[in-house]
DNA sequence: CCTCACTTGTTGTATATACACTCATCAGCA
DNA sequence: TGCTGATGAGTGTATATACAACAAGTGAGG
């Protein structure tokens, strides 16, 4: 007989079954593998393909945006980026702003991009048989709230 | 007028709003950073606090059976706790077998889960805040479907 | 003009993570 | 008993990530 009640108790136990961090975490390694995976043969992870697409998308862009759009610290995007210049996948224009420059895709980084899009579609497949239609669906809802909220200044 | 029809062409544009990694790592870089707020007053990281939990759940644990419930490679663990050992919150046992200790929490590290809870409390409250409580019970169901292909071995 | 607060990006340092490889041990079998 | 494949953990190396501190540029008031 436990004397405690239990919706006072926080055990190790509760914390393992109801942390939200832990589930997205888990999840997460568990999805960023497969991705990294199907990836793999193209000398390319999941992580830097998001910030090739999220350059593709803004046009010329300045690291702040991609930040934004990728919830990135600048700190993280800066040597992530280092190493796409590096490899020659990016390109920096200098902008308007002296402190800040444009970058762009090369024609490499753009054909890799391409090249790699039919592994990213396996690895998509797998990541949604793995996780459920309306899980995918919910994730939609829980990064559409999430954006909503940093508009706010919420986070 | 495009000629390519939409279905067929995978675009930037499609990657950024279909992809499962990129908001998946996008709701976990935010709920992380949560949490890690939270808990840093305890110089605790939620990495560390999950493996605190795990161990706690598990009893006296090898670094396998840790690894299997919060799916982290086992050089990950490896690493992870040699940290934690170094600061004391961590113990190893000789076990049956000549290759592995097993894991316990010391006074200290359980005594830095307990102080950490009312922390961890907030960020979840926090957390469940920012995805909404549907989507947290999505997680939920994603997780479980996880576990369930590790069982089966298809991942 | 100047100064000063703000913005943008980089660097120092630390943690988190994974893959490939190695080392030690174990378990089954010849 | 001694080999041999499997298993558990650690190491080398690389990427990913964040916070704090810094450097450089911008812009608004005075």
């Amino acid at each position: 007989m436990e004397a405690k009640p239990k919706t006072m108790e926080i055990t190790a136990e509760r914390i393992a079954e109801e942390c939200v961090a832990v589930r997205l975490r888990v999840l997460t390694r568990a999805v960023t593998s497969i991705y990294n995976r199907a990836l793999r043969p193209h000398r390319l992870t999941v992580s830097q393909m998001n910030i090739l697409v999220a350059i593709s998308c803004l046009g010329e862009a300045r690291q702040q945006a991609v930040c934004r759009a990728l919830h990135l610290e600048k700190s993280s995007l800066s040597r992530d980026l280092a190493r796409m210049l590096a490899r020659g996948w990016v390109n920096t224009l200098a902008g308007e702003d002296g402190r800040t420059s444009l970058l762009t895709l090369t024609t490499t980084g753009r054909r890799l991009l391409n090249k790699a899009i039919p592994a990213w579609q396996r690895a998509q497949q797998q990541a949604i048989a793995l996780m459920g239609d309306k899980q995918v669906a919910g994730l939609n809802r829980a990064v559409k709230t999430l954006r909503a909220a940093k508009a706010k200044n919420l986070i």
